[in-house]
DNA sequence: TCGACTAAAATCGTACACAATCTATTTATA
DNA sequence: TATAAATAGATTGTGTACGATTTTAGTCGA
């Protein structure tokens, strides 16, 4: 009896059977978004394979599309970690997003329409009941998709694809240079820039855009470490 | 005796051996960029496998890859084929292009430095030399390139990467809409983008290269195409 | 002649077996 | 005791067998 995926019975959890490709690729993907998967973490073959009930096959192409997008990285004969961004990565990415989401918001507030008021609302809604229930999970995780919803609002597929893989990294990076307030007065600006794409005050939008990102990476604490060369003894908590 | 690669003996034509998942993504990619590849051509693994002597995991990682670039399209149950972009996608694409590379430009142009000027230089002399000797295949491919230079020249590896992207996708456009005069000033605008670059005029550089992309896409077939309904005989060249 | 049904060929999808490689622990030797 | 070699274990890398699906070809009957 071949084809049987590893661990499908004799499991005490019922595992999803069938699960696709692309549904372990999106579980992962919205994994590393959410911060449940911290940079680092080893992606070992095996336990993904006992984790969805799927043959080492399928897992081996959601891992290559992750690593295709650079949110993970696949180290030879060693296996798949989760990426952990450099601070000159952290700084090129937030470059890059700068200037893809400045044109994404002004494309987005010359055609705003409203379909586009609807799906801004609707998620901002979420966003601020999230804040007030205190679960600090979703808030994250909401923070971060809007930026996603106002992309795809923007009509441009191609550019919200990149973002979707810059917004991804960007929940790594601030994983590692952690901001000192998190995602304070952000509820506040991403109103203002829905305001302001509803207003189809394209130019303001674009330039809040650039300063609210601009915000976000002066937050990070991204010096170049200083070397603990002849401080392991205190590294380790000797003297 | 497991574990060979299929015809790796036997075969009149010596076949490359022990070759890497990366190369053969390389090598279609570049037979793409190069339109040695066309589009909607079916790219069937067994094929490739004899062709570089390697099993079919190798290639279908590669396949994977591309197709996560959207280079080539991946359809259950049948395969894989080299993306045929709709107008749409063509449009999308331009767009993305002027965003980025106008970004890119004036970055390079801000940080202008003799490794520059020898790179651009020793690609522009490959450029004009190509084209003097006629061969046509190396002028698609040199035009094309000639972007990826400046964009590494940018020191934004992941917008240069995003651009890889864009540029090979830009070439099944270009393969489809066909262009009318293809290629014929394109050495000057070339020329004279690197000459601003050099200068540090930034914004000028910037502005010329959302021209010359404006003025490579103008070029193209991107109307709907009329719709064949009543001309079934002309269109199959009767009376 | 056209359509429907069936058989066969081609092609992709998946799991798995075995090889290669790396890691950690143990053993041998100076 | 310290260093090096060796062994065992774990993990990934790759080819291949076999199942599933699609396409093509062929046959029969209306």
């Amino acid at each position: 009896m071949p084809q049987m995926p590893r661990s499908a019975e004799g499991s005490q959890v019922e595992r999803p059977k069938n699960v696709d490709s692309n549904q372990i690729y999106r579980r992962i993907f919205d994994a590393i978004v959410d911060q449940k998967l911290t940079p680092g973490t080893h992606l070992k073959e095996d336990e993904l394979c006992d984790l969805f009930g799927v043959g080492r096959t399928r897992i081996r192409a959601a891992l290559s599309r992750l690593a295709a997008e650079h949110v993970i990285e696949l180290v030879a004969n060693k296996g798949a970690f989760v990426a952990s961004p450099s601070i000159e990565e952290a700084k090129e990415v937030f470059r890059a997003r700068r200037v893809i989401e400045s044109h994404l918001i002004r494309r987005a507030a010359e055609r705003h329409d409203d379909i586009m008021k609807a799906a801004l609302a609707t998620h901002l809604h979420g966003e601020e009941s999230a804040r007030a229930a205190g679960d600090m999970a979703r808030v994250i995780r909401q923070c971060g998709r809007y930026h996603q919803v106002l992309a795809e609002q923007a009509d441009s597929p191609i550019m919200a694809r990149f973002l979707r893989e810059l917004i991804a990294r960007s929940s790594l990076i601030i994983a590692i240079y952690e901001a000192e307030e998190p995602h304070e007065c952000e509820l506040n600006e991403h109103n203002q820039l829905s305001k302001l794409v509803l207003e189809g005050k394209a130019e303001e939008a674009a330039e809040l855009m650039e300063r609210h990102l601009q915000g976000i990476e002066d937050r990070l604490h991204l010096e170049p470490k200083e070397k603990p060369i002849n401080g392991l003894g205190q590294s380790l908590g000797f003297y």
